[in-house]
DNA sequence: TGGCTATTTGGCTATATTGCCAATTAGTGG
DNA sequence: CCACTAATTGGCAATATAGCCAAATAGCCA
């Protein structure tokens, strides 16, 4: 593949790899409905804070969302608002996962 | 965080990080144009046929491809025509990215 | 059958990711 | 200034991922 064809898809690959994670696809889907500070995440996903505290500079980082600080706490807003179809396809494949393996267990495909 | 509701994010999680690495998510791409088999993907790729097998296997296992053996070679199919969007979103985050960049080398933001 | 091509699998090493703890930094209020 | 809370950073061990080679499997055709 030819080398800058490969750098664009490893920006891509970036991006994506920031949202592969269960924690952080939490953290994109509830910020999607308000912006959160670091101990609300980290209550509501119930890790310790540093694990959530990286996660989010693994979404920082990919430009995902940004952060600004008040008083003594630092609120993290989503940046892209197209998530929402991201999610919305995952979860289409979800299903069509889950229609396939019944079609098996009730041996339509046999 | 409930365990179900967790399962839930692992389960979207898993869908996503298949997709989180440029070779597959070249193969994505290539595959929503028409589908291809190994050795075709191998050489555009140009890795070893095993990697390429192996990120194939991984796309299977999320449920993003289909497999059909043809005379001696295995021609993949993309089953998620969605994920237009995905890539959509992530070009548009990637764009973002680098506005933000010239802003702060043309120093707006200082 | 034997040789050929296509693909997958096993095995291995190198590298990356995750998540916890401990320590640090930074703001806030008494 | 001191204690307190919020958040980040460094460090470490466990685990996962990537990619190569070698070997196995499978279909094809002479």
């Amino acid at each position: 593949m030819d080398p800058q064809i490969r750098m664009r898809y490893e920006a891509r690959a970036r991006i994506i790899k920031a949202m592969a994670h269960p924690s952080r696809l939490f953290i994109v889907e509830e910020l999607q409905k308000e912006e959160r500070c670091v101990n609300e995440l980290t209550e509501m996903i119930g890790a310790d804070a540093s694990t959530v505290s990286k996660h989010l500079s693994v979404l920082k980082n990919a430009g995902l969302v940004t952060d600004e600080k008040r008083g003594t706490s630092i609120f993290y807003t989503l940046q892209t608002p197209c998530i929402l179809n991201f999610i919305g396809c995952v979860e289409e494949v979800l299903e069509t996962n889950v229609e396939k393996q019944l079609e098996i267990v009730r041996g339509n495909k046999v």
